[in-house]
DNA sequence: CATGGGTTTTGACAATTGTCGTAACTGGCG
DNA sequence: CGCCAGTTACGACAATTGTCAAAACCCATG
């Protein structure tokens, strides 16, 4: 199937949207708006969460105050972050690990995670 | 200090070819093009290096063919995208590293790296 | 030293993004 | 019903980025 979403192409702060958009849920401006880390004018917010729904990653509900809500999943936005990430590190995800976690302690679930991801693939690995 | 490289902003475009210097080390623009993975203008490349100049995150000898040389250590980008994907994923990597998993199998050398990482983590966890 | 082929400089232009101001619109309330 | 505060639609504008063409330049070689 062609014109896949794998073209769609966000900014950085369209990210930030996103992301704001996952932590409330379906939310009107108003509150996207309150919630955002900084300083920003209101239309400025308007202005790029429209530009979000022409891009088909968000939509917004026809009710009086609208309400925006986030169409892309974490895990497409995920995946968008790993071409980033792949480009930058010739695909090798280890040393980001590693980077991270000389910052800062790995919580016990994340542990876990990277301990099943880790088995599965060993065990995919040698059938 | 203030004016530090926390500052300076590099599109995606840009860190391509950051990588790409990295990959090559001081060289001439003839050979950035050639190693460009896809045809792109000459003059194109050319333009983004010398923004780069300018950003101060690539010097630029005043031999004749100029060589080109990235400035910004490996390290530095990593930070960079380390903060990005930090926003993304709220700090946590264990998403990024399963869906990275899931889409290609890690090499052995990024499971070792993963889990020396793990054990580290574990060990600086319960003293 | 004149030439021809890479190299560099210039200048341009469109698309994208960030940022708003302001005008138009909607709904509840007095 | 008419008004006010909140919501939405429009449109504007600057900065950044992607992309190049064309002119100007430099130098080894004939």
């Amino acid at each position: 199937m062609p014109g896949k979403k794998t073209d769609i192409k966000l900014s950085e702060g369209e990210m930030e949207l996103l992301k704001l958009l996952w932590e409330l849920g379906p939310s009107p401006l108003s509150q996207v708006h309150q919630n955002y880390h900084r300083e920003i004018g209101y239309t400025t917010i308007q202005t790029r969460l429209n530009r979000m729904v022409d891009k088909g990653v968000v939509t917004k509900s026809d009710t009086y105050p609208a309400l925006y809500q986030a169409v892309l999943e974490t895990g497409d936005a995920s995946k968008r972050y790993f071409e980033i990430v792949q480009n930058m590190f010739g695909g090798s995800i280890a040393p980001l690990v590693a980077h991270v976690a000389k910052d800062r302690k790995l919580t016990p679930e994340e542990i876990v995670t990277l301990k099943k991801v880790i088995r599965e693939n060993e065990k995919r690995g040698q059938p």
